[in-house]
RNA sequence: GGCGGCAUAGCCAAGUGGUAAGGCAACGGCCUGCAAAGCCGAUAUUCUCCGGUUCGAAUCCGGAUGCCGCCUCCA
């Protein structure tokens, strides 16, 4: 089998075959730090951190290097609003970022750089992008000459003539084409700036991406990803870049992921509808966040409201609900196999499916539909368990398929009582309930119940419901946890 | 104006030529003192509409309608 992805410069899926056999190289655009993270930086960043697990379980050896923009005219503007230095600022919010990412779940890559960090290779690109009549000095700006570069606009699919026509941007006198493109900007007094040969300034944004992926993955590697949005101008001006400072292929594949919707609406500045990842975490659990954005295809754009969210708690639940069943069963859950040969013979069936889902363009949503059929498998074989003792290798065959699946996805990371427990910890926060007056209720309605007094166990029972509490009576004793 | 995408049950959603996955919700049955959880079952004769290609189309082609994105900082 092999895995297909969609490359937004082919506009097809085509097989994914790396430069060298047996490893990937992959860069990804990651945030420009003067902000919180919102939910549309979650989802890239979850959707490639699903990527990235996928392809080492596969068993290829993974570079992944994914940047922090950590100076720009966002970030020196804010700077100046809160009286702090550009670098605390980006301080304070990759501190954050790595909080966010964390509560989701998100295996770090093995590179975060950073472009203040790399000046050096930055200003090296500039250079040779200079010698070689690719880019030209104004007044201590470099800017990127687009007509000199024969493909551009291979990626995004304009073309220079057709964009000329229709741009409505400010034209810049000093640019040779208003397409053109700053590559290091001369710095004013007052803002962060280096040395340089055209004297002190900074990079431009589009340059930093090409110098670092370079300097860590090499001239020439094979994923690149981010938002949709970055294809233009973002990347495009990155092929140019690259492609013209060293003349071979930059990137084997483009990956870009679809844009997150609020209530139906783009998240936007005018709109003030940004949904920061720190306050939906507030509300809900993490792997439910995952969850919900794992459920469309990456490609596809999704919109996020409390229905939605809400539904992919119920599922998640579901899915613990199940883990919890088979723990009672088994002395112990079954290890994940995150070895990367799990992939081979010892899965079942649902493995396999769902690694043909995930070799068809990381089709996660087909996947977790692979995932609940194991998971109605495995309910149906408890329930019948009773019945046959000898079930218990096919429980632990499928429940370790689950917790495969669940790893490449980046949920069940949690023990079921744990995450039992923690809902009803949520559950005790919000309410005016104590786990003392739960635990002594439902104590009450276990004596009416033994009394055969079911009057009084489904009053005490109506009680707690009202108060989102729902009650289980099961065969070792009646638990409780929330009810949606 | 240029480029691109999407339209599948009440809602979300997978499915790119072989006869409609999965989740949530609701309904019927089993289980239960009754519930809950879980299981089983029935739910789209049909995939926005109109044409075409084909033995066969949600899937390919043409057209229509509707919605959305990018072209400006943006994941």
């Amino acid at each position: 089998m092999t895995i297909r992805v969609y490359n937004t410069l082919s506009r097809q899926k085509e097989a994914f075959e790396p430069m060298t056999p047996g490893r990937v190289h992959m860069y990804v655009c990651g945030p420009t730090v003067y902000d919180s993270c919102h939910i549309g930086h979650a989802r890239s960043i979850v959707v490639f951190d699903v990527i990235y697990r996928y392809l080492m379980l596969r068993g290829y050896q993974v570079v992944y290097a994914r940047n922090f923009t950590d100076v720009d005219d966002k970030i020196i503007n804010r700077a100046n609003e809160l009286g702090i230095s550009t670098a605390e600022l980006a301080e304070r919010y990759i501190d954050e970022f790595h909080a966010d990412m964390g509560a989701l779940n998100v295996k770090r890559p093995n590179y975060e750089p950073k472009a203040t960090e790399h000046i050096d290779q930055i200003i090296d690109v500039v250079k040779r992008l200079i010698e070689k009549g690719y880019a030209y000095v104004v007044d201590g700006n470099v800017f990127f000459a687009v007509e000199k570069f024969n493909s551009y606009g291979k990626l995004s699919g304009r073309k220079l003539s057709e964009m000329e026509a229709g741009a409505r941007i400010e034209i810049d006198k000093q640019k040779q084409n208003p397409m053109d493109f700053v590559l290091w900007k001369a710095s004013k007094p007052n803002e962060p700036s280096w040395e340089s040969p055209w004297g002190k300034g900074r990079p431009g944004w589009h340059i930093e991406c090409s110098a670092m992926s370079i300097d860590y993955l090499g001239k020439s590697f094979d994923i690149h990803g981010g938002g949709k949005d970055l294809i233009f101008p973002h990347h495009e001006n990155e092929i140019a870049q690259s492609e013209a400072a060293f003349g071979q292929l930059f990137v084997k594949y483009w990956l870009h992921n679809g844009f997150v919707n609020i209530n139906h609406e783009k998240m936007s500045k005018s709109l003030g509808n940004f949904l920061m990842i720190k306050d939906i975490l507030k509300a809900y659990h993490p792997e439910a966040i995952r969850l919900f954005l794992l459920s469309n295809h990456y490609r596809s754009p999704v919109d996020f409201n409390d229905q939605e969210i809400r539904e992919a708690s119920s599922a998640l639940d579901k899915i613990y609900t199940l883990l919890e069943r088979v723990g009672s069963v088994l002395d112990e859950l079954p290890e994940a196999d995150e070895s990367g040969t799990g992939f081979g013979e010892k899965g079942t069936n649902y493995w396999h499916l769902f690694c043909n889902a995930m070799d068809d363009d990381f089709n996660t949503a087909q996947g977790i539909g692979v995932l609940f059929d194991a998971v109605r498998h495995l309910n149906r074989v408890l329930d019948e368990k009773s019945a046959d003792p000898s079930s218990e290798e096919e429980i632990q065959a499928v429940c370790r398929d689950i917790l495969n699946m669940g790893g490449v996805l980046g949920l069940l990371a949690e023990s079921p009582a744990q995450y039992f427990e923690n809902q009803r910890r949520t559950v005790l926060e919000k309410g005016s309930l104590d786990s003392e007056t739960i635990e002594k209720l439902v104590k009450e309605r276990e004596a009416a119940r033994k009394a055969k007094d079911f009057q009084t166990a489904d009053k005490i029972r109506d009680q707690l419901k009202e108060m989102n509490i729902q009650l289980e009576d099961r065969p070792d004793g009646t638990i409780w946890r929330y009810a949606k």
